[in-house]
DNA sequence: CAGTAG
DNA sequence: AGGCCTTACTG
DNA sequence: GCCT
């Protein structure tokens, strides 16, 4: 089903993706990103791209290299060529078909991506070192599962670990400098680097973090070499940045060969951020960036990830010290509450221990006791409805979410229903899905995609809050109908506190935002994104199997456990990634139809989800099934014939949901037009004739509709959930039900539950909130 | 009961 | 300081 | 991270 709460959702996270490109793009060319995507995994899941970007393009091609030089035609050239990058890894069978049709959307999403700066000569890649290096990284984003003890981890109302480190011990709040202090920075730019050359390793700019790193050591004066000696050449490669991600061994295999000058100095990554923050070249600090030989034996011990539980702390001590540190910090920022690291490292000298705090992620919450808003939801609910009444007088634009009245209530309400419906759609059209009339829509959505980047970083992060509150401020910046510049403009409007108002100012200001670099530079950053494609791995699952040593697809194939769920979710992770176009939905649609059709003329069928409301492309299929008269369990029957029927004609591949519970009523499954089309995510639902109307509102979403609607319901002191309108439910003291109470409003209509809950009618196109 | 998805 | 949507299914 |  559906639409909303797909927080991360697969649908909204390809958009994601898409949006991250086109941040940085904008930033000095063309941008690009791919997280991980190393990219399009084959769709049986056969090899993906394993080792990072290690081995591409390895100094294939010689003179310096330019990032801002790029011109458009070279870009263009770049991204046809592209198109033949998907089957470089044994892209068997589907891919190309599906490649073929599923493009239209791909290309959009994640396509440019990792074209832009690939080298233009096609680039080899090396047979994957056996020694990954990955496998003695320890994550930050990932610890090992042993740490998350049972029990506690009481989902939703699990307080955030938020005390300590960052979310993820990716970051530390207090490393990003406010919005003046860069602005400030800025200014007094010096060309620190200039005379110094650079080799990257990996060479290229696949990572979004590496990038940008590259960018800024170009913009500040050094020459990015394509080789490490190159030959008739006088430039002489000073220094060697290390990505985390890469061992020293992994370092040396991607060399193949070729010998670092004696003059190189091998540092980590993040040394150029050191020094640019010093202002000046910087003795490397030993421990924390110069790169060297693995003394250890544990350096070599971890070699097989997938075998290696890599349980708790002692594999993470292995790991080399470049690959781990703690992000310098800058106890800047006053107010920091949270930000208790324990020391001040300080660029100073602090070695790059301590471990501990980087695990913090994973210490279980603490389960927060029952809540009992009874009485404060009374007064709430007076306040509300009171709020609403002067709302539906419809003034303020972006009054308040909960009202569910925010937006554009006038619109709707105003008269020629037609007409002012047809032209809001358009307007969201454009504003939601048209990437390139976008700018002209939205003024705001420079800084609407970087917010939404620390969205998704937040979400990666397993932070249970600030996901929320960040898209509710993203929702928001998308009604106003002004740029807005500064944070006290940004403020003022409902959803947006301080944090994210100095956010903003910092991306009109400064055109970035600082806390991105740190944010996405973590080593399992890819990884993690990536296994969260897969559907049925969670968040959990993907910390598991990282911390198991999994990094790539392939991985998980030969050496994961996987659910049923997961194992169909790979073996079509590509199709179900992949945005499904409007027409395609209606036509799964159509085929449903006319199978309900041939076993009683009286079903019904209504496509929700983002389809009902109107987007061009889904992320998955949803169809409501009703019936006038049917009981529940009729309702039953006929979806167990519907789903024999449709898996008869081929049409339906896949059902989910295993061993549907008696009276199941829905079906989680995969459709398929027909043969070499990709696999869709097609969920159905059954639903009684009392119910439709709160279904129909329920499974239209958005998510941010629905839960700001289901809220203001339940400050009323009435519930609304897919089954209708309730009221008179009776809970203890601590909240739990202990009578459901009665069905308010029931029957087919939508529009009653609007009415009964004073909530102005709003079409389907105009709950959108993403 | 935790995790995942809806 | 503490809430932040609600329900269902899986293992 | 926002809001009451």
């Amino acid at each position: 089903m559906s639409p909303q709460y797909s927080m991360p959702s697969k649908e909204e996270k390809i958009q994601f993706f898409q949006s991250l490109s086109k941040v940085y793009s904008q930033d000095d060319d063309d941008e690009e990103l791919d997280l991980d995507l190393d990219l399009p995994v084959p769709t049986n899941g056969l090899s993906t791209s394993s080792e990072s970007a290690a081995s591409s393009g390895a100094g294939s091609t010689v003179g310096k290299k330019r990032l801002h030089e790029e011109s458009p035609a070279d870009l263009e050239q770049r991204k046809v060529a592209k198109v033949e990058k998907p089957k470089k890894t044994a892209g068997p069978t589907t891919s190309s078909t599906r490649t073929a049709q599923s493009g239209s959307n791909n290309d959009e999403t994640d396509s440019d991506d990792d074209v832009v700066f690939m080298k233009s000569k096609p680039v080899s890649r090396p047979a994957p070192k056996e020694t990954k290096s990955d496998s003695k990284v320890p994550s930050s984003l990932v610890s090992s599962s042993s740490t998350r003890s049972r029990g506690n981890a009481k989902r939703p109302d699990a307080p955030e670990r938020r005390s300590t480190m960052p979310a993820t011990g990716l970051v530390d709040t207090t490393n990003i400098p406010r919005a003046t202090e860069i602005r400030h920075n800025k200014k007094r730019e010096r060309m620190i680097f200039d005379g110094i050359s650079f080799y990257y390793i990996p060479n290229d700019t696949k990572n979004p973090v590496r990038r940008k790193r590259i960018a800024r050591l170009q913009e500040l004066g050094a020459v990015w070499a394509d080789d490490l000696n190159e030959r008739g050449k006088t430039t002489i490669v000073s220094y060697i940045f290390v990505d985390k991600k890469h061992s020293w061994d992994m370092m040396i295999s991607y060399l193949k060969g070729r010998k670092i000058p004696d003059a190189a100095i091998v540092v980590n990554e993040e040394y150029s951020g050191h020094c640019i923050e010093f202002g000046r070249i910087v003795q490397p600090i030993p421990k924390r960036f110069l790169v060297s030989k693995p003394q250890t034996e544990a350096d070599s011990l971890s070699n097989i990830p997938s075998l290696v539980p890599a349980k708790s702390n002692p594999t993470d001590h292995n790991v080399s010290p470049y690959s781990l540190k703690i992000k310098p910090k800058k106890p800047k920022q006053p107010p920091q509450p949270e930000s208790q690291i324990p020391d001040a490292d300080e660029q100073a000298e602090t070695p790059p221990d301590d471990p501990p705090p980087k695990f913090e992620i994973f210490k279980p919450v603490e389960v927060s006791k029952p809540v009992d808003t009874k009485k404060d939801a009374l007064s709430d609910m007076i306040v509300k409805s009171k709020r609403i009444a002067d709302a539906s007088m419809f003034i303020e634009p972006e009054s308040d979410e909960e009202e569910v009245s925010k937006g554009e209530p006038a619109f709707s309400k105003t008269s020629m229903p037609g007409g002012s419906k047809i032209f809001k759609f358009e307007q969201h059209f454009l504003c939601n899905k048209g990437p390139q009339k976008q700018s002209k829509d939205c003024p705001n959505a420079r800084t609407i995609e970087m917010l939404e980047k620390l969205l998704e970083y937040y979400e990666l992060t397993g932070d249970q809050w600030r996901p929320i509150a960040y898209r509710k401020a993203i929702a928001a910046l998308k009604r106003q109908k002004e740029k807005v510049c500064t944070s006290k403009e940004a403020k003022k409007i409902s959803g947006i506190g301080q944090r994210i108002a100095d956010k903003i100012e910092e991306i009109v200001e400064t055109n970035e935002l600082r806390r991105l670099d740190y944010a996405m530079d973590d080593p399992n950053y890819e990884t993690l994104s990536l296994f969260l494609k897969i559907y049925g791995c969670g968040l959990q699952q993907a910390k598991v199997w990282i911390s198991q040593g999994h990094r790539t697809i392939d991985d998980l194939l030969k050496h994961a456990k996987l659910s049923k769920h997961q194992r169909i979710g790979i073996e079509h992770l590509d199709d179900f990634d992949t945005r499904i176009p409007r027409e395609e939905v209606k036509e799964h649609g159509e085929v449903v139809r006319s199978v309900l059709r041939e076993m009683d003329s009286d079903l019904s069928m209504e496509i929700m989800g983002s389809y009902r409301r109107g987007k061009a492309d889904c992320g998955d299929i949803d169809i409501m099934v009703t019936h006038p008269t049917a009981t529940a369990n009729e309702l039953h029957k006929v979806l167990e014939d519907l789903l024999e029927r449709l898996f008869e004609s081929g049409f339906l591949k896949a059902d989910m949901t295993s061993s549907r519970r008696m009276g199941g009523m829905t079906m989680h499954g995969a459709s398929q037009l027909r043969p070499g089309m990709p696999w869709r995510r097609l969920d159905i639902l059954m639903v009684p004739n009392e119910c439709v109307g709160a279904a129909l509102l329920y499974f239209t979403g958005d998510d941010i509709f629905n839960r700001s609607i289901r809220l203001l319901a339940r400050k009323k002191g009435l519930k609304l959930n897919q089954n209708g309108l309730w009221k008179g439910r009776q809970t203890d003291a601590n909240s739990k039900v202990i009578t459901e109470g009665t069905r308010v409003v029931s029957g087919p209509d939508e529009k009653a539950i609007f009415d009964y809950l004073g909530v102005e009618w709003r079409e389907p196109h105009e709950r959108i909130y993403h």
